[in-house]
DNA sequence: TCCTTATATAATTATTTGCTTATATATTAT
DNA sequence: ATAATATATAAGCAAATAATTATATAAGGA
């Protein structure tokens, strides 16, 4: 891997929120409307963290209607499986079967 | 790993220049004034760099005399040991036989 | 169509970070 | 003691980052 690459990964993975973030993933897919409550910050505080995350290759999306479902890609590079592996998943902030008060969060 | 180290370790690691010095370090012992001209910042910016580093655990010095000699710590945390692993080393940079104009770089 | 809801983007501001220059400290040599 | 060398710390500044508020976009329901 690249030095540029590992940079960008880890100021993407180099913040509290975003470690948040991370580790709500880790139970599965989450949606910008949970992680508003989860973290204390603003809608689109949130929206950027997740870009961020994103434009790292870490996580990736999936559109639900109006909403926007975010989770871990499943290829991670060897350097986020490392950083991934130590953080320890946070229950409860991830979709769940009402999420967004609707149900269903399996991705298809 | 409690997520404070975490965000330090990672942050501490997340700047090209500090990858650098990493790299450098994975071949043995540095001193400042060879980080200078590797990195083209000048000495207390390096210093800084090296401080930083050191306060999230990630490598001890020794004094050597006028010179200081810094190296990766021998116990790395999981997260720091699998950070390390995906940075190459930079060979060239770190302490020689001749290094700092004396000669002896050996850990005692 | 219009209104509401969920998210993204833009613009702005505040905070943090990384650099520089200047100065301080410590060790060695004269 | 004085001078020279290596490194650290302090102060100041510029660039990058993370937050906010305001606005735009897109989907769903009345």
């Amino acid at each position: 891997m690249e030095n540029t690459l590992i940079e960008k990964q880890l100021k993407a993975a180099a913040d509290l929120n975003r470690i948040k973030l991370l580790a709500c993933m880790k139970n599965g897919e989450v949606c910008v409307c949970d992680f508003v409550d989860v973290l204390g910050i603003s809608q689109p505080a949130v929206s950027q963290h997740l870009r961020k995350l994103k434009e790292a290759g870490i996580i990736t999306e999936r559109k639900v209607g109006t909403w926007k479902h975010y989770r871990l890609v499943e290829d991670q590079t060897p350097l986020m499986k490392g950083i991934l592996e130590q953080i320890q998943p946070l229950k409860g902030c991830n979709c769940g079967t009402d999420c967004c008060h609707v149900g269903g969060n399996i991705i298809e």
